[in-house]
DNA sequence: CTTACTTGAGACAGACTGTACCATATCCGT
DNA sequence: ACGGATATGGTACAGTCTGTCTCAAGTAAG
């Protein structure tokens, strides 16, 4: 576990993000295994000691990266609109996510988070962000009287949000927002209340 | 990519049974990086040659490994049951696979499959089996009038299978079976011709 | 300016890689 | 059972990456 507080000494800012980008930019080229010490200080243009003075390993260095990165900035849906344009307004920012580097970050520590406990924890914090923001918005809307009393919010935030992520994990396909449509509309319209 | 023909020499198959088997036991303690070839080696009580001989690189023996455990029989359903029942007895299946060392086996995969082609065409092949075949027994239902004819089978199939892998890759929580029963209700009940 | 902290540079032992070589063991057709 | 073909054992070698250490030089902050 490293240390989660933001260093005061500017020094010690820019050489950590100068390593941090070079990080970056290596476990998107070649993926976590490409994430060295020694190539992590020849991109970042800094010494190898130095590197191994902010992280003691690889999976700290991937750790900070993931920390990082995990930016889908979750904007309430408007409340006037109905329940299934909110849902859609929240999936579509997931797939938006899953689509871009998040995908990849995402399956990275999926496959990492098996063995290392460190970053398991990490997942998890990025991992129920989302859907606990999904089903906030769901029980609201049974508290509302807009869904089915007898809907189970988290059930229905694990079938909305599985299969994008199924889709996008073990196909490599990008999530379309006609694909969000259809499963929002199939998964929730059954408890549509009118 | 290696040659996925098995040998016909029991000398070969005796010495890469072991090294598998010490592989396969690595894989689950430390995860794909404690594969290595010296170790492998070690573990299988052979020469460390032998284990370059056979695969030229780690991705080569994860490759072996995982195609080897793609091990869920899937037997198809009484077709006298109801769907619901022929549906809770397909993905009760997966989930099994999923809950033991398949789920293990498939994190490793989508990590690894995001930057090699080679895991990820082996993925692909794994993953499709089992949606296939979920499809094909949601398509019958179809057929013979006891789904909604309106009803997508491969959306009916994402919607069924991405909770699952979702619940068991982002939390590592084993699958219930009663929470499979409730998946299946919640998901195909609407659907139901009665 | 002075003290504390951080980095650069290099050395070092150890682990893993990938290849090569040859003697030995095993297989398999005859 | 014999002999050529194939697979393995064992060892050596150069090369890369790891993880730690030391000391000189650079930077921060009172």
């Amino acid at each position: 576990m490293t240390n989660s507080e933001r260093p005061t000494n500017p020094q010690v800012q820019r050489t950590q993000k100068l390593m941090l980008d070079a990080a970056r930019g290596l476990l998107a080229d070649h993926g976590p295994e490409g994430v060295t010490h020694l190539r992590v200080a020849g991109a970042a243009g800094v010494a190898r000691a130095t590197v191994y003075r902010h992280w003691p390993d690889r999976a700290a260095i991937l750790l900070d990266l993931l920390r990082t990165s995990a930016d889908l900035d979750l904007a309430p849906p408007p409340p006037d609109s109905s329940i299934t344009e909110r849902v859609v307004i929240v999936l579509r920012t997931f797939a938006k996510a899953l689509n871009g580097d998040g995908g990849r970050t995402l399956a990275a520590m999926i496959g990492l988070s098996e063995w290392d406990d460190d970053v398991f924890a990490a997942l998890g914090r990025m991992a129920t962000f989302g859907p606990m923001f999904l089903r906030s918005v769901l029980s609201d809307a049974v508290e509302q009287g807009l869904l089915d009393a007898r809907a189970d919010p988290a059930l229905l935030a694990d079938r909305l949000i599985g299969p994008l992520y199924f889709r996008r994990l073990l196909y490599h396909e990008d999530i379309e927002n006609v694909y969000v449509d259809r499963l929002v509309e199939a998964t929730i319209g059954p408890h549509l209340v009118d």
